[in-house]
DNA sequence: CCGATTTGACCCTG
DNA sequence: CAGGGTCAAATCGG
């Protein structure tokens, strides 16, 4: 087990690593793809130790009691196991959509205040093309603190409105970037607990910030408005802005970021990250496996000095959930 | 006083 | 017409 571990810390240290001369090698492909190769071998030996691990528990020891019997000693007893077999809850996928497409509607006018000589037809397009630029995340609630809002994200949102949603017995929350009118950053998100699983929140972002990622004011100039829209799509910049940032704060923070990213259609979570040209799918299925690992790693070792509060949420049990919730409610 | 939140009303889409 | 999304006045709080 310790092997694995440190296999793992190892394959943080080369996140890292890749994140910190990302800058300087980001025009340079072969460079990011022996990187990411190396990152991906790394996590790959990672599961597959694991895995034999379980298997050779499995062919030696005959099942016990149900749910507990056929899991290594190490891992008994503890939620960190179905995070390692079923990584859904870790892994996350990421939806892009029409970023091109979208980051140019929404650089061409207010959100949400449709410009009102706006043709019917075009305000139906215009919306569409906009909810394809959602990106979903479930995220844990924080179990400490106030547990009624997801965690800090690294910017900041203005509350704009609350609605009961139909079906859903927890309202869902609009908020918009705090830096909406000085920066004219059309980002959102929307914010709402899941109905069976109060314990976690499903954020969906929209738009993207042109705002910088600061929780407080923003370090750059006012950006100047937006070119109007024409043929050429604009590149998708703004959601590159926030993915090198989540990458980040995926590494470094603690716990309530067991992020899984789904599709927006709600489909079963899968286990694929896009990461673009350059790197072929069979890469980026690993990839998507060593960033549930590390997710993982995180919330095991890097979970805060004084409190075990992550602990709690890896291996409290369902019943205990049960219980936190009805407090909260 | 100013910015954030709340909340009912309104708008738009399907 | 129902439901989701947004607006904006009222309210809160530092």
């Amino acid at each position: 087990m310790e092997e694995i571990v440190s296999l793992i810390l190892h394959g943080c240290k080369l996140v890292k690593n890749l994140e910190e001369t990302l800058p300087n090698i980001a025009n340079q492909p072969h460079v990011l793809i022996n990187s990411c190769d190396d990152i991906s071998r790394v996590f790959g030996n990672v599961r597959e130790k694991l895995s034999t691990a379980l298997q050779e528990y499995r062919h030696h020891e005959p099942p016990m009691e149900v749910g507990g019997g056929s899991v290594p000693e190490w891992l008994r007893g503890s939620r960190s196991m179905d995070m390692v077999l079923h990584d859904e809850q870790l892994v996350l996928h990421q939806q892009h959509g029409s970023d091109a497409i979208a980051s140019q509607e929404l650089g061409s006018g207010n959100v949400g205040a449709l410009a009102p000589d706006a043709t019917p037809s075009l305000q139906r397009t215009r919306r569409r093309k906009y909810e394809e630029d959602r990106r979903t995340f479930r995220i844990a609630a924080p179990r400490m603190g106030n547990t009624e809002i997801p965690q800090e994200d690294g910017f900041t949102w203005r509350k704009y409105g609350q609605k009961e949603i139909l079906g859903s017995r927890f309202p869902r929350g609009y908020y918009r970037c705090t830096h909406q009118k000085l920066y004219n950053c059309p980002a959102k998100k929307q914010v709402q607990r899941l109905d069976n699983d109060p314990y976690t929140f499903e954020v969906t972002y929209r738009g993207d910030h042109t705002c910088t990622m600061s929780s407080t004011a923003p370090s750059m100039p006012p950006q100047p408005p937006p070119p109007p829209p024409t043929e050429t799509l604009a590149p998708p910049t703004a959601s590159q802005a926030v993915v090198p940032h989540r990458l980040s704060m995926d590494i470094n923070r603690s716990v309530g970021d067991l992020y899984s990213i789904t599709q927006q259609t709600g489909q079963a979570y899968r286990h694929q990250i896009d990461i673009g040209s350059g790197v072929g799918p069979s890469s980026s299925t690993r990839y998507a496996d060593y960033l549930g690992v590390t997710d993982l790693v995180d919330t095991m070792f890097n979970s805060g000095s004084s409190s075990n509060n992550s602990m709690e949420l890896i291996f409290s049990t369902d019943e205990e959930k049960k219980d936190d919730g009805e407090k909260t409610n």
